[in-house]
DNA sequence: CCCCCGTGCTAAATGGGTTCAGCAGGGCAT
DNA sequence: ATGCCCTGCTGAACCCATTTAGCACGGGGG
């Protein structure tokens, strides 16, 4: 294939510099060139297939339609992925594209990360965590934008981030609508056995909220039970306990959907039915949520809109603010009455 | 902070000119430079921090340090986000850095993904699919190279793929090894039933693994079940028919992990055992393949390996060859000895 | 007739680096 | 003393675009 078309063939074909063709294909207003120089440079450039090589522009105008995502995990795990489809939908949008890197939280990744993106001169860079916390960041020229994704920071203010306090309310809203009020348990949270750890900004959020729709209703938990590790197995474990202790537990709000998934195989043995016996609903709408029997009800950690707010933010100029995106409830058939006993 | 250090500082502080630092800090052999100059150049290069602008300097040599990477879904669904995480580590790894564009599989997108990425300048583009199938891709420059990855393409002919042929004969060697030698049905695909049809390459090559082996053993499937859409929801109804059917079935081979899962349910409500009543083997290693009780045995998509490999190839001399990824064995606790009957 | 202004366009500087041709100056052979 | 080579370095072109200052020309006013 031939070599890459340049301003320069532009120019030549239509008889003009190369600063008129620029200023036409730039669309510069004021510019005093005739209209019969626009259609020649125009005709030039379509028939030629002319695009702008994007690092020269760059060079001289310091933009150059490139942004940076540099996560800790985002991009490579499932849990999170959506973050950076958003972002790449968001991008594309905007014309704009992705350079990412992930630094697995190695402060050292992250700042050689920050360098090579700097080399290439990214418009601005993003930020991502999976678990939403402070996260370090080097210093950055003045001119290089950032925006916090699932992440907070002291000095980049601009941050995206789930709305979990009104997400964890409509949690607890699901199972109050549909008539439970007693026998309500937590599964993978206990404020009392927690008192000195913290997970992460969001999840106090969560908490938080789950409680206040509590409160408002008059309720409180019949049970929490502490899990450190929200996967599966303990999940598994815990609601084995609980359901085996506690008979009258007609309920169960999961802190995230692999918790979730272990209650079902704990109520399978049990011999109990979801939804007939226990009432479930979790966080996350994880992949296996939709996979269940009967399907989990869910409040979503929405991660798509997320990443492609985290984009807009950093294409507009960064208001430094939080931005909190909703949580969408994702109803299946995990939630019923309580059976009266 | 401060404006970006140039080349042009470091040469004004060693008190040499832009030609000579440039030379001394790549390393060119044969220049004629002082010992002297060496240190001086390289002293002044640590104390300011200089870092060289990758943008220009591509403009001059060509080469970005970056590579685009096309896929149709594979960076945002967690299905193979493996391949985007090998193909970073790589990447990171030669000091590169990775632009990445999702498609969808839709050509118009894909052409103007590639557009933008020769705008500026990739060193070369990894073109990557969920499902290995053939690929189109518009023409290229000469000097872009191409490596297609869990894909083929007849101009782009460097390819990386699993070794399925080989991972299908291991999936029939761990039943044999276990013990079974009748009663094994396979759950997803029936070569009497799709010979009109054509999933994908790899597809057709596991099977034709499986075959090979269960052949060399002198066995045949007690049953085959074509399922067209490889999800729970399909592998729980086919399952429970095939056993409901079959009372003799005691092994099943799925063509995925999401089948078996669905299989997984179909034993539970009939009330089988696994792996008790039903051994059951399968593909990909999911995130599910983990999570379910018993752990799933499968052999998994080597993702990882797979963008690892295909960065490898993109930045030595491509070698216009297929090159198969090894599919390693998962042993969880899914397979048993046959009860005797 | 001269000056001024508006119109339509171009030359040249610029961004940050790489690379090639070649310039000074010292040492050596003739 | 002349010519030549070697050493150690620099000037300038080049990559591809953007941007600013200003040139040439024609017309109108004084």
């Amino acid at each position: 294939m031939a070599k890459r078309v340049t301003l320069a063939d532009v120019a030549r074909k239509a008889g003009l510099s190369m600063s008129a063709a620029s200023m036409i294909l730039n669309g510069r207003p004021d510019t005093r060139l005739s209209q019969e120089a626009h259609e020649r440079v125009n005709a030039a450039a379509a028939e030629l297939g002319y695009r702008p090589n994007v690092a020269a522009r760059g060079l001289r105008t310091d933009k150059t339609l490139t942004i940076g995502f540099v996560s800790d995990l985002v991009a490579t795990t499932r849990f999170a992925s959506g973050l950076i489809k958003g972002a790449l939908e968001a991008a594309e949008d905007a014309r704009h594209f992705v350079l990412v890197a992930e630094t697995e939280g190695d402060p050292r990744r992250e700042e050689e990360a920050i360098a090579a993106l700097l080399d290439r001169q990214v418009d601005g860079i993003i930020f991502a965590t999976m678990r939403a916390r402070e996260l370090f960041v080097p210093d950055l020229p003045d001119s290089t934008r950032a925006v916090m994704l699932n992440a907070i920071n002291a000095r980049h203010r601009t941050s995206v981030l789930p709305d979990e306090y009104t997400g964890g309310r409509a949690a607890v809203e699901l199972l109050v609508d549909a008539g439970h009020r007693d026998g309500i348990a937590l599964l993978g949270q206990s404020d009392e056995a927690e008192r000195e750890l913290f997970r992460s900004e969001t999840v106090a959020r969560r908490v938080a909220g789950i409680r206040s729709a509590l409160d408002e209703h008059g309720l409180s938990f019949a049970r929490e039970e502490s899990i450190w590790l929200w996967e599966p197995q303990e999940g598994y474990e815990a609601a084995l306990r609980i359901l085996r202790e506690d008979p009258g537990i007609r309920a169960m709000v999961c802190m995230n959907d692999r918790l979730a998934f272990g209650a079902y195989q704990a109520a399978a043995e049990l011999g109990m039915s979801v939804p007939g016996d226990l009432s479930i609903v979790s966080f996350d709408n994880d992949e296996i949520a939709a996979y269940l029997r009967p399907g989990l009800t869910t409040v979503a950690l929405p991660h798509e809109a997320m990443g492609r707010r985290a984009v807009e933010l950093l294409l507009r100029e960064p208001d430094h603010g939080q931005s909190l995106v909703a949580m969408p409830v994702v109803e299946r058939e995990s939630i019923a009455p309580p059976a009266h006993s």
